[in-house]
DNA sequence: CGCGTTTGCTTGAAGCCTAAACTAACCCGC
DNA sequence: GCGGGTTAGTTTAGGCTTCAAGCAAACGCG
C-alpha cells in the first residue's frame, strides 16, 4: 500500500516525471492547468464564503453589466458555454432577483436579460472585491514578468486557435 | 434588441475592455483563463468523441499509471479535488472493469485503487492520443517560447501559492 | 483499558455543465 | 400564404463537483 506521501501533491507535479517524446508540451499544459486551477479555486471559495455566490453567476452579472442588456445566446457566446447552462443560470438569477428577462417584440423568440437595480449593486460590490483579489494573486509578480506572460499566452491562444481551425476546415 | 452580433466571442475579449485599477492584473488573468479553457474544452470534447469518456476519468486513470496503487485520498490530493467527488468517478471507472478496489488490511478504513489490465490497455491508448493532441495544439509556439511561457508560468504559480499561504497564517 | 480525536471514506443536497432532442418563432422563396 | 430551413431558447438525462454531515476504524494518551 505504498505508505502514500500525506503532503498535498498538485497534479503537475505528480504527473510531470514522465519520460521522452512531446513530454515538453505536456508540462507546459499542466503547468498552465495548474495555475488557472489554483486562482480558480481560490475565487470561487472566496465568492461563495464573502458573497454567498458562485463563479458562473459572477460571470453573467459581469457579462450584463460591461455588454448592456444581452440575449441568452449572446451570454452564451460570450462565456463559452452552452445554451442550456444559460438558461438554468438566468433562471436562478432572475429567482434571486438580480437579472430581469424581457421578450424582445420585434422577434417573440428573443429575450434579453439585464441587471435589476440590486444586481447592478450587489455586482459594483462583488466586482470591486474580486478585483482586489486577483491582483492580490498576482503581486508577485513583477510588471516585466506579467507583461511577458501576458504576450506569450497571447501567442500560445493563437497557437491552440489555429490548430482549432485546421481541425475544422 | 441590440441587433446582437452573432460571431463568437470568447470571454476574455467581451470582458477586457475596462477602465483603469488593477485591470492589468485582471487581463492577466483573464487570458490565463481563456488559454486554460481553450485547451480543456477541446480535451474533452475528443475525450468524448475518440474514447467515449471524460476529462476526470482520464485524469484519475492518469494517476494510478504514473503514481502506481493510491488510496482514494491520495488520487483526491493529486487530482485537487474533493473526497467526494473520488468516491462517484472510482465508483463509475469501477463498474466500467478499468480499476479495482482492494481494502487495505493493515488500516481497514483505506482502499487502494489500482489499474485492472484492461484499464492498463485503455489508458495506454487514451493517453497516446492525449500526448498527441497537446503537442498539436501547442505546435504553434517556438521551443523558446514554450520554455519561457513555463518559467513565467512557474513565477506565477509561486506569486499565487504564496497569496494563499498568507492568508491561511 | 477506555475515551476523545483524527483520519478515510461515503452520502446527500445543491448547483454546474454538456449534448441531444425538442418547441416556437422567424425568414425566404416561391 | 405556405412549406422548408434556420435560429432562440428550453428540456432532459447524465455526469461532475462541492460542502457538510455522518460513520467506522485507528490512534493516542491518561
Amino acid at each position: 500500500m505504498s505508505p502514500d506521501d500525506q503532503r498535498p501533491v498538485d497534479a503537475e507535479t505528480a504527473l510531470a516525471d514522465a519520460p521522452a517524446g512531446h513530454k515538453d508540451e505536456l508540462r507546459l499544459w499542466l503547468r498552465l492547468l495548474t495555475t488557472a486551477t489554483m486562482v480558480e479555486t481560490e475565487i470561487r471559495r472566496r465568492l461563495r464564503v464573502q458573497f454567498a455566490t458562485t463563479l458562473p453567476r459572477f460571470d453573467l452579472l459581469a457579462q450584463l453589466q460591461r455588454a448592456g442588456p444581452l440575449t441568452l445566446g449572446g451570454v452564451s457566446r460570450r462565456m463559452m458555454v452552452s445554451n442550456g447552462n444559460v438558461t438554468g443560470l438566468a433562471t436562478r438569477l432572475e429567482a434571486e432577483g438580480l437579472i430581469e428577462r424581457r421578450v424582445n417584440a420585434a422577434d417573440r423568440r428573443e429575450q434579453s436579460l439585464r441587471l435589476t437595480p440590486r444586481g447592478k449593486r450587489e455586482f459594483a460590490r462583488q466586482s470591486a472585491a474580486h478585483e482586489g483579489w486577483i491582483a492580490e494573486l498576482f503581486a508577485g509578480l513583477s510588471a516585466a514578468d506579467r507583461v511577458a506572460l501576458h504576450r506569450l499566452l497571447g501567442r500560445a491562444k493563437a497557437s491552440i486557435g489555429g490548430a482549432l481551425q485546421e481541425e475544422t476546415q
